[in-house]
DNA sequence: ATGGTTGGTAGCCAA
């Protein structure tokens, strides 16, 4: 099963692109964050045409995330699921189950950005990760094959960035969310794309800003991150780079695993 | 060099 992540910056703007890709990728199941788009304008139906089916939690102007999928989608749940509430649109989770293979349950998560640090969007951000942290905690003791893929909005290590030392006062860069990240990975996540590639200069998000793309100043803040029994059926993991250099792109690229069933 | 670009929305806010 081929599952992946993307950013999109916006479902209606990027939609061509999205249909394009799909097309290009045939991915099992995509995990979409930033739809920028409330449930009822996300175009359910030219998604159903490509065959997909598809989960929607999103809200009005910002954030929103999405599930895609060529297999039924069960057992959903939108929020963090441990009962605390969200005012804004960030996580979505189901259950995939394939008629002939073994189930995967899926976050597609869209962790806050966070920035300007010494304000409440960081401590949001902080406390969004302790959330996760918890949740993961308990729902690891399931045993089951956990796909937690989304825009991390954190960047790992200084190789995660073509000059990690322009992000020293980022949100994305901080000790604390740094921090957080690696506790969150601690309770026994592997993150896919290291799993089968450590080298240096593998990015997922380019800036719209000061040619950023053109430079190659990039950053890997989009990550899927696997239970112990998802990563030991991973066959492959990869990042869609050559997506970036497409008409109207994103500023991220899809990132992707394999997982044998 | 404290810049500049995009999306959603209707003035700026978020990234």
């Amino acid at each position: 099963m081929r599952i992946a992540t993307w950013n999109i910056n916006g479902v209606k703007a990027r939609i061509d692109n999205l249909l394009h890709w799909l097309r290009e990728a045939s991915p099992d199941v995509v995990c979409l964050q930033e739809i920028k788009s409330v449930d009822e304008a996300f175009p359910a139906d030219v998604l159903s045409d490509a065959g997909y089916n598809v989960a929607v939690h999103g809200q009005k102007g910002f954030n929103g995330v999405a599930l895609l999928s060529k297999h039924p989608i069960e057992d959903v749940s939108r929020g963090l699921p441990d009962g605390d509430g969200d005012e804004q649109a960030r996580f979505i989770i189901g259950l995939v189950a394939p008629k002939d293979g073994a189930a995967v349950r899926i976050a597609s998560a869209y962790m806050p950005n966070g920035n300007p640090i010494g304000t409440e969007k960081f401590t949001y951000k902080l406390a969004w990760m302790k959330r996760l942290e918890a949740w993961t905690r308990a729902t690891l003791a399931e045993e089951e094959s956990l796909v937690l893929a989304g825009d991390y909005n954190i960047i790992p290590d200084p190789l995660d960035a073509k000059n990690p030392e322009v992000w020293t006062g980022d949100a994305l860069f901080q000790p604390e969310t740094r921090g957080a990240y690696r506790r969150l990975m601690a309770l026994g996540l592997t993150d896919a794309v290291r799993a089968v590639d450590d080298n240096a200069g593998i990015y997922t998000f380019w800036d719209y800003q000061a040619g950023a793309w053109q430079k190659n100043n990039g950053i890997r803040i989009d990550h899927i991150l696997l239970s112990p029994e998802a990563a030991d059926r991973l066959v492959e993991a990869g990042i869609d780079r050559y997506v970036r250099a497409w008409e109207k792109p994103s500023d991220h690229v899809p990132v992707w695993v394999e997982l044998r069933e």
